[in-house]
RNA sequence: GCCCCUGUAGCUCAAUGGACAGAGCGCCAGACUUCUAAUCUGUCGGUUGCAGGUUCGAUUCCUGCCAGGGGCGCCA
């Protein structure tokens, strides 16, 4: 937020230290890293280290400050800053507090909900997420990946580009005939209960119960799979009718968490597509085909000249059906030639960053280096059950989304009808309903993508301390002084007097926020803005606690009306980038 | 066997190669006639898995070990 300021102060050391002979290495800048102090620093020792690996005898923590001193004496104080201080090698600048909290308030005021965005780039990406499959129940451990996509979505739309939130439907494959076998096997004709989802899934482990341990029953399923594959009028009617309740079924989780998507797309349609570019390779002797014995591959490293890298990728099966590499090879393709795309990212869990480096791979070999290099994978660790269980629907060790959202919902109304009686039950409800699901989304996304979550239902349900509801609360808190104030009015005028340190903080968190989307885009790393969000909600509750806005009068309460309303607004736009809902009143 | 990830306070996690390694939870002791106490203040808590190396400076980068997790030709 402080490029020109560093760039003018990087001008006037440059040519301070010229004038000394000394050549300047790069000055990185960041904030003084000191609570309740503002302003930024930089520092010597890279200029010091290069000089002492030019020969010259310096001792490089003692000759950084040498030049700190230098530059400060030359700097004076510059304008727009109170003090100019060479500390230990560092050079720190202190802001006129004053003078730039009126900067940032105002910036935060006319650009509004648009506070923290960069500029547009202009460029393309798509980010596959979710990726659920049909006839399967959703449950928890599919909810990380949701989270972390849309929130990797909205990151990187707030950097400035153009995204394209797309999902893709495992709506065909073995789990689905299996499905459909035993729903003609034992609950032929029975239409959705309320409980959807529930239902499905538990047709989906009764029939793979039976799968596993009746040898007949994978014959059955083979056979049915044929009559699919043939194209069969009354398996098809019924494939689509149920693949419709499962679509409909997740329609209402992502609605529920509100997610949206721009493009689907369809196992069922790539297969085809996958199936002939398989004979291309085949062709073009990048594929080697081994049947009817063996496999259909891709012999990577034979093909690069390499050993025990890549291996080798099975691209068909013996009997000629597909895998997931037939299908994502095309599909990786359509979505450049349909989009003109600057980056495709695939959030999918870590267990396939070996696979996809190879799709990634043959995607080169195929003669698409330029689209191989713009692929990404964003992998994530797995949610585990206690005890490292890790969640599964074929054996039923799975926590369902719409459990874990009824019970934090229900804990969160509990607490809201104790501190807040008198509002309405529908009120009370939808306040409950964002402080449970933002908790279980803000709970996700301030670890690290590469943490394996263990789900603990005491935890999901603790409501306490960097969570969600803290920096809900600290919006409420804010929205309330500025109901109470009757709304905030007019321009912003610089107050006669000094700020309060907790004023000066949380005007510096707030000033950081663009830096950070534009890190976590980078990094693809929603981290970063949850820590942010907490950062800011605490600086809050720290001014909220020292600072009264409505017992003043005057000067002071209208400047602090303002901190308050950029405050509100700050944490609105975080709350907003992570996908959390900011209630009203708590 | 090879590859990837993780290892930081009792627990869960932070920390663009920089200043004193920070939060939350838990424990203990406090603060509501106040702008909403889903809050705040204070106390306790560390050989950053181990050993080397690079660097002016390493939790961060490199090497080797140790521990846990994941992956490695017809599952998805």
């Amino acid at each position: 937020m402080f490029e020109a300021e560093q760039k003018r102060l990087e001008e006037q050391i440059l040519s301070i230290l010229t004038q000394q002979d000394i050549f300047v290495s790069e000055l990185k800048w960041t904030q003084i890293p000191f609570t309740g102090e503002w302003g930024i620093t930089t520092s010597f020792f890279a200029t010091a280290a290069a000089e002492a690996r030019n020969g010259k005898s310096v001792v490089v923590p003692r000759r950084a400050q040498e030049i700190a001193e230098m530059v400060a004496n030359g700097l004076g104080t510059p304008e727009g800053f109170t003090k100019c201080e060479p500390v230990r090698g560092y050079l720190n600048l202190y802001f006129s507090t004053v003078e730039y909290a009126h900067r940032v308030l105002t910036e935060v005021q006319v650009k509004g909900d648009a506070f923290g965005k960069l500029s547009r780039k202009s460029q393309r990406v798509m980010v596959e997420y979710s990726q659920p499959n049909t006839h399967k129940p959703f449950h928890v451990g599919h909810l990380r990946n949701v989270i972390l996509g849309s929130a990797v979505c909205n990151i990187l739309d707030w950097a400035g580009y153009d995204v394209i939130r797309a999902n893709y439907l495992g709506d065909i494959g073995l789990h689905v005939i299996k499905w459909l076998w035993g729903y003609l096997k034992f609950h032929q004709g029975e239409t959705p209960a309320h409980d959807m989802v529930r239902w499905m899934g538990d047709i989906y482990a009764e029939a793979t119960r039976h799968f596993e341990e009746d040898p007949d029953v994978e014959k059955e399923v083979r056979q049915l799979f044929g009559r699919w594959h043939n194209g069969d009028p009354d398996i098809e009617a019924l494939w689509l009718k149920t693949r419709q309740w499962s679509l409909d079924a997740f329609d209402q989780i992502y609605r529920m968490m509100g997610v949206e998507f721009d493009r689907y797309y369809f196992e069922s349609e790539v297969e085809k597509p996958g199936l002939e570019l398989v004979d291309q390779l085949i062709q073009d002797g990048i594929a080697r085909d081994e049947r009817p014995q063996d496999s259909v591959i891709v012999p990577l490293d034979e093909l690069l000249g390499l050993e025990n890298d890549y291996r080798v990728l099975v691209v068909l099966r013996s009997d000629g059906t597909s895998l997931y590499s037939t299908k994502d090879l095309p599909l990786a393709i359509q979505k450049f030639n349909e989009y003109d795309l600057a980056k495709s990212i695939y959030v999918i869990d870590v267990r396939q960053s070996f696979y996809l480096r190879q799709i990634f791979k043959t995607l080169e070999l195929m003669g698409y280096p330029e689209y191989a290099e713009k692929c990404h994978h964003l992998a994530y660790e797995i949610v585990n059950l206690p005890g490292n269980v890790t969640m599964s629907s074929r054996e039923g060790t799975v926590v369902l989304l719409e459990d874990l959202v009824r019970e934090a919902t229900q804990r969160a109304f509990q607490i809201v009808a104790e501190k807040n009686p008198e509002l309405s039950e529908a009120a009370k409800k939808e306040i409950a309903f964002a402080v449970a699901m933002g908790s279980i989304k803000y709970s996700m996304l301030s670890k690290d993508n590469t943490k394996v979550v263990t789900f603990d239902w005491e935890r999901a349900m603790d409501f306490n301390g960097q969570a969600a509801p803290y920096i809900q609360y600290a919006y409420v808190r804010a929205g309330s002084i500025l109901r109470k104030a009757g709304g905030t009015v007019g321009t912003i005028e610089h107050p006669a007097s000094d700020l309060h340190p907790t004023e000066v903080q949380l005007i510096d968190v707030m000033t950081r926020i663009p830096d950070v989307i534009q890190r976590a885009a980078e990094e693809y790393r929603p981290l970063h803005v949850a820590t942010l969000a907490y950062d800011l909600a605490r600086a809050f509750n720290d001014f909220y606690n020292q600072c009264p806005v409505l017992k003043e009068d005057g000067e002071i309460r209208a400047f602090r009306l303002h901190i308050v309303a950029a405050a509100r607004q700050a944490l609105g736009n975080c709350l907003a980038v992570l996908g959390i809902v900011a209630p009203d009143a708590m």
